[in-house]
DNA sequence: TTTACACTTGCGAATAATTCTCATAATGAA
DNA sequence: TTCATTATGAGAATTATTCGCAAGTGTAAA
């Protein structure tokens, strides 16, 4: 059993203590997002599933993957223009920038940003809840 | 003729001059546009323009929406959750925050943020075209 | 291990926002 | 006014995502 299982064997333990029970299904998935190094979209998460558990559809794709957002598991982008894209919580926050040219997707993070708008809302008497910033750019030349 | 439907003569001479035609549903909606004080979804500007000009439909909201966006008199906002929603691109660029309870768009915006986005877009290689900032936020109390 | 039952799944239908098609109507240069 | 060109309305099509339901499966108790 390698780190990797463990963390997933660790994770599913987690899910089924909260009582969500543990499918083959959602292993296949949560070992396909652990192995992601991009940000893909649930067609592409369904096609890589479907390798390790060809028993997989679509419809449970999307619903797994809302169950693992609402858990904390997963985080959702919408980017402009696509479809809605996925990557484990397992990295600290960052923000993206998206290549408008080749659909590329960066990934930074500005803790000088990130304090700003704290106090930008603050004044304004909010608490941010999240957010989302996305710098859609071209490659200088 | 007041000042208001002085900046709409300008702008459909603008329009016509670009090989646009000025049609009446074009203008009754860039005055709804020019009107609104808030940031309007394509149905609720199809109810407004309605007032105006009843022939309207909401295929030529749309249609005109996105003729006026790539002109750049207006822009596109596809906040989380619910349909897109506009706005005249009078005003200076700003980002805004969006109250999680009441749907309350509020405007805001940080010279400082705008300057760390280009840098760190830079010191990656990329020019920053456009982006997208919204900060989801509840009052707090 | 078997059982019981609540939870999941696959499939296809449903939804929602937006775009498209195409026959008809309106615009504007001459 | 004329007339080629462009825009419009109505509803069908599209796309991403969710939903409903019958059938299958995981879990924990027996
Ligand atoms: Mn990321
Ligand atoms: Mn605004
Ligand atoms: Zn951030
Ligand atoms: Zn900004």
């Amino acid at each position: 059993m390698t780190l990797a299982d463990d963390k997933i064997a660790k994770l599913t333990a987690a899910l089924r203590n909260a009582g969500v029970r543990v499918t083959r299904q959602r292993i296949a998935l949560l070992s396909v997002l652990r192995d992601a190094k991009d940000h893909p979209d649930a067609e592409e998460l369904l096609k890589r599933t479907k390798l390790i558990e060809p028993a997989v559809s679509l419809a449970t794709v999307y619903r797994t993957l809302s169950l693992l957002e609402a858990a904390g598991v997963v985080h959702r982008h919408s980017f402009e223009g696509g479809s809605a894209r996925f990557e484990t919580a397992t990295k600290k926050h960052h923000d993206h920038i998206v290549d408008l040219d080749s659909g590329e997707v960066i990934e930074f993070n500005s803790d000088k940003i990130e304090q700003l708008q704290n106090e930008i809302a603050a004044q304004l008497g909010f608490d941010v809840i999240h957010h989302r910033m996305e710098l859609y750019c071209r490659k200088r030349r």
